[in-house]
DNA sequence: TATAAAAGTTAGGTTAATCTAACAAAAATT
DNA sequence: AATTTTTGTTAGATTAACCTAACTTTTATA
């Protein structure tokens, strides 16, 4: 069992690590300063997390998470991401206010609890700042996000993802045809307004900007979601 | 700030003193039981309660919260109760599991998460067990809890709340032109399977016993939710 | 390369929440 | 009323998570 101070080195850790990426080595300032806390601090927690087989650590050496301590942090991480998701889609907080909350309901620990949220959200992809939502294996499914509206006219793109999951919008891509995994093919872009003349199943259909920009896609060469690499990826 | 410790000695104290209804005073031992924790450990507790006037107590005198603390204690049972329908009504967990669940989200502190829920809920009245959820004013509204299942030929109730407020309830008892403070008369019980006839809005419909098991009524005569009192309550 | 700056560590202290063991007061029973 | 039982208190420890102040190691730079 980890506490939630435990939890919140954990993901502090990713995260830096994340960002530094050469070799995801983190140091106790580094720490300190990104978790509010004093480098002495740090330290008292660094010895407890390698005990607990969270972290390896030397003494003056730099701290790596190890995959158990990146198994629990990912689940942090999925638990964060989906009650972002809840609270945006659905009791209509702001993109901007979620964090904040999700930081307080993420420590909350009942794997029965997180399937199902998953489940009434619709296992979403992505939270609401377009950030990947690990699944339940603790998976973090890459792609190459961008959104529709950055597709240039001629592209095939794969949609592999919506920004959000209200009912409304769900609703409206059924209508238009539109779902996860179908190709789309961009074949005009109005000046005016930005709306898409798109080519899908077929069938072409016109949406507009503010829908594109919900759409998630990858490049139509990234068959496999996940294996899409930047150097291959076409959008930009 | 009260730490999640304290919330749950605010919660135990109002969950006891309503038990031992006669002065709403408790002993220390009586807390520890409760808590599961030792006399010694709520000894120290009751000091700090104390210094916050969440209660009163003097040395080897019995405990008594304070309005402050009572009125921070409810606010602990409204999240409890939220949260508790929340897992029920949508996350489909059953009613003998919300409890434990519930009991950790309770102390996730955001106001405006808690207002935002219960308007996702429906600003429901009742939690799965059939608790009265206090609403954001901190008011507990007491009605004579009955369903209408209870009710006999002849008499005339008015329907306060449902049970659980899934939409597949809301909307069968949309069309049967059933709702809040609608007034309902008993026409016919059907002995084979207590199906009732009943006339609302002078129109006479026949409810199955499962569906009156859900509707919690008042007797006629308690106009005003929360007025109703055993004496007069034609209900048994 | 010597030294100053930055990064990291240790020792010792605090607070909340818990414990055990010993003791004191109040209540119940003989 | 005296004694036993129950209830409540105190003192002293422990653990997690934090702190400050002093110290050490590593790194950067003059």
């Amino acid at each position: 069992m980890l506490s939630a101070t435990e939890e919140n080195y954990l993901k502090a850790l990713i995260k830096i690590s994340e960002k530094n990426s050469v070799d995801g080595k983190v140091g106790t300032n580094e720490l300190a300063v990104d978790l509010g806390v004093k480098p002495a601090t740090v330290n008292d927690m660094l010895k407890r997390l390698k005990d607990k087989k969270l972290i390896d650590y030397e003494k003056y050496g730099k701290i790596k998470i190890t995959k158990s301590g990146k198994k629990s942090g990912i689940e942090i991480i999925r638990r964060h991401r989906l009650w972002e998701t809840f609270l945006f889609d659905k009791l209509k907080f702001t993109w901007d206010e979620v964090h904040e909350v999700a930081e307080l309901l993420e420590h909350v620990n009942n794997p029965k609890l997180i399937e199902r949220l998953d489940e009434f959200l619709n296992h979403p992809q992505f939270d609401p700042h377009g950030d990947v939502i690990p699944n339940s294996k603790g998976k973090i499914i890459i792609h190459f996000k961008k959104t529709l509206s950055n597709a240039k006219v001629g592209q095939a793109v794969k949609m592999v993802a919506m920004k959000e999951n209200s009912d409304v919008l769900l609703k409206h891509l059924f209508e238009l045809g539109l779902g996860i995994n179908k190709t789309l093919k961009v074949i005009k872009i109005q000046p005016f307004d930005l709306s898409m003349n798109i080519l899908v199943d077929k069938k072409a259909i016109t949406i507009s900007n503010k829908l594109a920009e919900n759409i998630f896609v990858v490049c139509k060469e990234c068959k496999v979601i996940g294996e899409c690499n930047k150097k291959m990826c076409e959008l930009e």
